[in-house]
DNA sequence: AAAATGATTTAGGTAAGACTAAATTTTACA
DNA sequence: TGTAAAATTTAGTCTTACCTAAATCATTTT
């Protein structure tokens, strides 16, 4: 039977906290899910508790997804990419704005309508973040990106995506002409604190690693 | 503070079972919500203790919607009519097909969300089924229709509206091609059983009160 | 007018999913 | 290595919205 909205959101939230192949904490979870530590315990507890068990735990030790729990997950982020991919294209949205809409949304759409949207924005690979959508048969595509932070001076690229769910940094960063598929070039690097001194259109901005670790990039 | 989805679904039903201008009772909306009467009893009761009270209730004498209800209630069912409406326009649903989608998505979106879909359909009257469009400042327009019930031998008009939820029925007429927008002719009136044989396009059918007195039509 | 029937309400209980406070485990560091 | 701080878990509550069973009210029939 089809998750709970509450225990999608935990799937998802675990899955985006296991992408660098360690544990979610207890602490972490209970951070982006906005609840407090017990009641990710007791989640926690549940989830690991169904059969077939949606996530793998050990007291202290974190909690990582199953089979199961990932594929679960991967419903939820694909629905969430394709909506937002879908308010840009369809009501004029821009990829700032689509966040919250598609949060609440992702959890009470039906695979008929995924599929409508899906074939109506043509599958597309990447949302209006450049977050690459999970296939139909729940498989995440490989990821090709490099962080901007490793480019040095003189190296150029295209954004391919912004990670970041931070409504202030993302409409800051679209006010800089800093968007998905905008061509970028690293005029200066400081080695000293990591800024990056780059261009991208006619404008130009210092960025630093708290920003050019979130964006990413293919290398020219 | 926004209401609930159960509360939602409470005021809505209300909204439509009191249309009549009678209260509803308990056993009504039971049915209408798939829940036991003993829960439509405790959730009217916390519904009148609001403040504002949503709801008007006498013991044993039914419901009815105070304005601030059924502000909230118009506020829903203007967010279903649009949803309806741009499930179809855009996304090539079938209007016997969208109630249901409507009906979970209804609850989760903005109200930015309902400004936008509502422009780009250009602010419409009426939604898929015919039924009339709360206005954005939740008033419910006239309706002029006459239900098809109400004609006999000769006379014609165009359909306005078919008021129903059951899928079935509603596909069984779509493909009677009694749809909304379909011009409509009586050539029989049985006086005995109400039954009206009809045209619609190039077919003739014969149908009985129950589905006579659920066509809203616009006489000529 | 009394009894039977049906509708409604009351009382008490359950499941989800959150919370607080207290107990425990792990980690860090002096 | 012992202790303090931080992280985590346990235990016990709360709210929402549903349920069943039993009691009460209203209506119809006799």
């Amino acid at each position: 039977m089809k998750p709970s909205t509450s225990i999608q959101d935990y799937l998802k939230r675990i899955y985006e906290l296991t992408e660098n192949g360690q544990p979610a904490s207890t602490n972490d979870l209970a951070r982006e899910l906005n609840v407090k530590p017990a009641s990710v315990t007791g989640m926690i507890q549940k989830l690991a508790a169904e059969k077939p068990a949606l996530v793998e735990y050990q007291k202290h030790q974190g909690v990582t997804l199953t089979a199961a729990g990932k594929r679960a997950a991967l419903e939820v982020i694909r629905h969430h990419r394709l909506i937002e991919t879908w308010l840009v294209q369809t009501l004029g949205y821009s990829w700032d704005e689509v966040h919250e809409e598609a949060e609440r949304l992702e959890h009470v759409i039906s695979e008929d309508f995924e599929r409508r949207i899906a074939a109506a924005l043509g599958h597309p690979l990447r949302d209006p973040h450049g977050e690459l959508i999970p296939t139909a048969d729940l498989k995440m595509p490989l990821d090709e990106s490099t962080p901007l932070s490793a480019l040095r001076k003189n190296q150029s690229g295209k954004i391919l995506c912004i990670k970041s769910a931070d409504a202030d940094l993302l409409r800051h960063l679209n006010e800089l002409g800093l968007t998905p598929n905008t061509s970028i070039e690293v005029v200066d690097y400081s080695p000293f604190d990591h800024n990056l001194t780059v261009t991208a259109g006619k404008r130009t901005s210092v960025l630093g690693l708290n920003i050019t670790g979130r964006i990413f990039v293919e290398k020219k």
